[in-house]
DNA sequence: CGCACGGTTCGGTGGGCGCCGAAGCGTCGC
DNA sequence: GCGACGCTTCGGCGCCCACCGAACCGTGCG
């Protein structure tokens, strides 16, 4: 190069998604996607390669800024760096999601169902169900799209009748719109996204489906969410009880 | 890997990100960033490598669907594939800014202002400029933040008073936050970022310096921004007579 | 205290890929 | 038609980096 980087930002950028263009690291980022801690030894089992090696990509993603590390005792546990890495992975996630990877086994087909019909994406939901809850928000006059997405008077109350704080945030934005992957639609993100998807797993309308980002739809949740939102349960099928 | 790619995403993932991943494919693109059309040879020249080089890596971004090519005569026109990868590149050099490239010329450092004071950024305006306006535009109420960023009514009137068209685009947000990675402040993007930055070439508020994507406001420009904004010009200071 | 366990460090190996120049191909202009 | 020009293809070179196993370090448990 007769110049090194004459306009600016292009080593940077090039840095910055090289710890993303490695099968192994993507796999680890998508995992903590989840928004949770996991370990060294949870992440090399989970994306298939050697602990050793697992140690170095995580110190990789660490010294870029994409992953925080936290010791306890001999653990240590990485989750994402903050809100803006999983905004930023999600966004790149979508962008590559236009051709989906082949599935080959019937286990890995159910699973990307599973993922597919409800799952968190860092702090909200995502899935059939964040979009439909989205949806259904909107079809009731408590979000509005016509010039950007906001949530309306209306909407402010129903949030504080669920016990939603709406109290503005420091930087993060209120209400952001972040495209699904599986859905290539909208769902509802920021904090507010983030309020009720946390709201859900304390009132109990959703759990866990193991230790994966796919999360089921309760009864509770089932009757909570027709009752909210007018959800016609049916749409969430799926494996809860 | 035992089971290729568990939780679906990771290959795909990959090798999205590994098109950004090259210092000079990251070139080409950030080049593109300006929404404007460039012949292979233009690519390669501006980011220091042979003709051939260029070629194949060209043919990569096409191929990823990063790039739109379109022949005409002996030129092939290569631009960014839709506003989507623009806004997703955005993103991830905004990701990676945090640590910005070290300047080791003069030249460099000068052209370097020259585009954190104003820009083009796709096809709506950044740097400086860009969060003035958006900054002014808040300021006299044309634009809300409170639950995301809206239009105001006013605003829209606003912006029929200037020509600019309000009608709701497709798919398009009609208003977008574009996080400006030199300033680290939001700026205004989506369909009526657009608009403005048309007008503003059209009505010669701006012009281009050279053929970067870095911009000067134009005496006219600075006395239509003070006039419709109440922008104080001397922020606006730079070269164009 | 000693073993088990989570994690890290280190060589060595192999494959992938970015680079170039040369040769070839199609288009434009004289 | 012929040269100039923009672009593409190909072969070869060299570097970088993802991977593993083995050795090592520290913590927790019996």
């Amino acid at each position: 190069m007769p110049d090194a980087d004459p306009y600016g930002g292009s080593a940077a950028l090039a840095s910055w998604a090289a710890l993303l263009a490695d099968r192994t690291r993507a796999a680890i980022v998508l995992a903590l996607l989840d928004g949770r801690a996991w370990t060294v030894t949870e992440l090399a089992r989970h994306s298939g390669v050697a602990v050793s090696t697992a140690s170095e990509h995580v110190d990789l993603l660490v010294d870029g800024g994409l992953l925080a590390a936290q010791r306890q005792g001999r653990h240590r546990y990485l989750r994402l760096a903050d809100g803006d890495v999983a905004a930023t992975v999600e966004s790149v996630a979508a962008a590559a999601g236009h051709r989906p990877a082949p599935v080959r086994t019937l286990s890995a087909h159910s699973r990307r169902r599973a993922l597919a019909q409800a799952r968190t994406c860092y702090d909200h939901l995502a899935g059939v169900l964040g979009v439909a809850i989205t949806d259904a928000m909107t079809r009731r006059g408590l979000l509005a799209w016509d010039r950007g997405l906001t949530v309306t008077a209306t909407g402010c109350s129903w949030l504080a009748e669920l016990g939603i704080d709406t109290a503005p945030a420091g930087r993060r934005p209120f209400v952001r719109s972040c495209v699904d992957w599986t859905q290539r639609r909208p769902h509802l993100a920021g904090t507010v996204g983030a309020a009720l998807c946390r709201h859900a797993f304390d009132a109990g309308w959703i759990r866990r489906i193991g230790s994966t980002r796919a999360v089921a739809v309760t009864d509770c949740g089932r009757d909570a969410l027709a009752h909210h939102l007018g959800l016609d349960g049916r749409l969430l099928h799926g494996g809860a009880t």
